[in-house]
DNA sequence: CAGATTTTTATTGTAGACAATATGTATTTT
DNA sequence: AAAATACATATTGTCTACAATAAAAATCTG
């Protein structure tokens, strides 16, 4: 009961981002503070501190009295998320190129191979998370903590929106993920280069891939809805 | 007790925040559970809530059984601030022309009154923290949940190095701080009338007003460093 | 006398019990 | 019957006491 102890705590706190990230937790849901502590085996005060710590990351919020409530996606969200993405994107991987260590570069090829692996088997909630990793890693190489941040908040919904809008129907989506994988292989490149540049354009190459599939879900086909709007703003009230 | 009971930890919070952005609490410092406790007439469990809430908005580093240290500021926080601010605060400004509401405009408007008393009464404390409430309040008009993080990042630690260099023996000041509370009425005026990408502009030239302020105290006059290398990262092997 | 080990002490982490607040329901009154 | 108020219940917030960890000091040994 001596490490167990510490590590209650922090397997608490991974297994609720976890959670949020594969949407297991849905967005705008409520966390039961007696269920949660129940679960993860603590008191409600270590899991009180854990669910303030969630906030601060941007993965609850919380309300007074109210408890806490996953962070919901609103009708804004996808349009501050694509006004933020590519910006922040392309700088941290900029900064990377320019400030990655080799121990840390070892780290992100590992990474990269466990991203293919669960391409090839793993499910989708195992692939959304061998991404995020992925371009965690990539944030700590920027080693930039005014960007962090930001960055931190944009891979929590960029996985979950990658959650929502998976269909395992739609087999176009087994190409473009090996496009995508083939670019990771390219982040390592140009970061083991130093090629700051090529890094950063590879990056806004690699946001506008991921933009036009969320986008070929958010708007119907043959329906497209003209550019510069908010992609699917209004479609509750259409439906 | 009742409504003060509520009060009290609301109350902490703020002072703490407003304690560590004055650098009342010194940057790298640590903070003693009991002894805050104490002060601020909560008990610790309470306490330590708020500690991991200012944790997740950058103010503190937890440390696992080593407490909560004020958030330090090492050789390469000038750097990465430097790198990070123009970017975002430039992208803040330009959607809160786009999307201020006319109650945050009434809202900026009251602020830069009490920016103005404060330039003339106040002391550097109270001008700072009036100068980090205005810009909060333009991240607020921004309402992009992606980038208000980072720039909460930023303001804390612009707000702490306008405290560091600040020198009430340079006249020169006074004159650099009527510059910036005219920029202010200039912010208020373009983004009152949505002007996007002047308000962008202007962003960018009220942050190399700032950092004109800075490098003039981080680089000893009559010996300056080139420009493109870290300001100050070498002075203390100088001295 | 130097180094290592053990003990002590201070501080952080956790648990269980209690208080306060908010919501939902039932009852009462108009 | 509808609305408002009061009550009951569930959930959040807080406190005191206890356990565990880490740093520091003191003792012991080579």
């Amino acid at each position: 009961m001596e490490t167990e102890t510490r590590s209650r705590k922090a397997l608490c706190l991974e297994d609720l981002r976890r959670k949020i990230l594969t949407e297991e937790l849905a967005p705008g849901s409520y966390i039961d503070e007696i269920e949660a502590a129940e679960i993860y085996g603590v008191s409600r005060p270590p899991l009180r501190e854990v669910l303030r710590l969630l906030a601060g990351e941007g993965y609850i919020v919380l309300h007074e009295n109210r408890g806490a409530q996953v962070a919901p996606m609103t009708h804004k969200t996808l349009r501050n998320f694509f006004m933020a993405a590519p910006m922040i994107y392309s700088a941290v991987t900029r900064l990377a190129a320019e400030h990655a260590t080799p121990a840390q570069i070892v780290k992100l090829k590992e990474c990269q191979w466990s991203f293919r692996q669960a391409i090839r088997n793993g499910d989708a909630a195992e692939r959304a998370l061998e991404n995020e990793r992925f371009h965690s890693i990539i944030g700590e190489m920027a080693d930039n903590e005014f960007l962090t941040p930001s960055l931190r908040r944009l891979l929590i919904d960029h996985t979950r929106i990658g959650m929502t809008f998976y269909s395992p129907r739609k087999p176009q989506l087994a190409a473009e993920r090996e496009i995508a994988a083939d670019q990771h292989d390219q982040f390592i490149d140009l970061i083991e280069a130093g090629d700051a540049d090529a890094a950063a354009a590879l990056a806004v190459a690699h946001w506008e891939l991921s933009r036009a599939q969320i986008e070929s879900f958010v708007t119907p086909e043959g329906m497209q809805i003209p550019l510069g709007r908010a992609p699917g703003a209004d479609r509750r009230g259409v439906s």
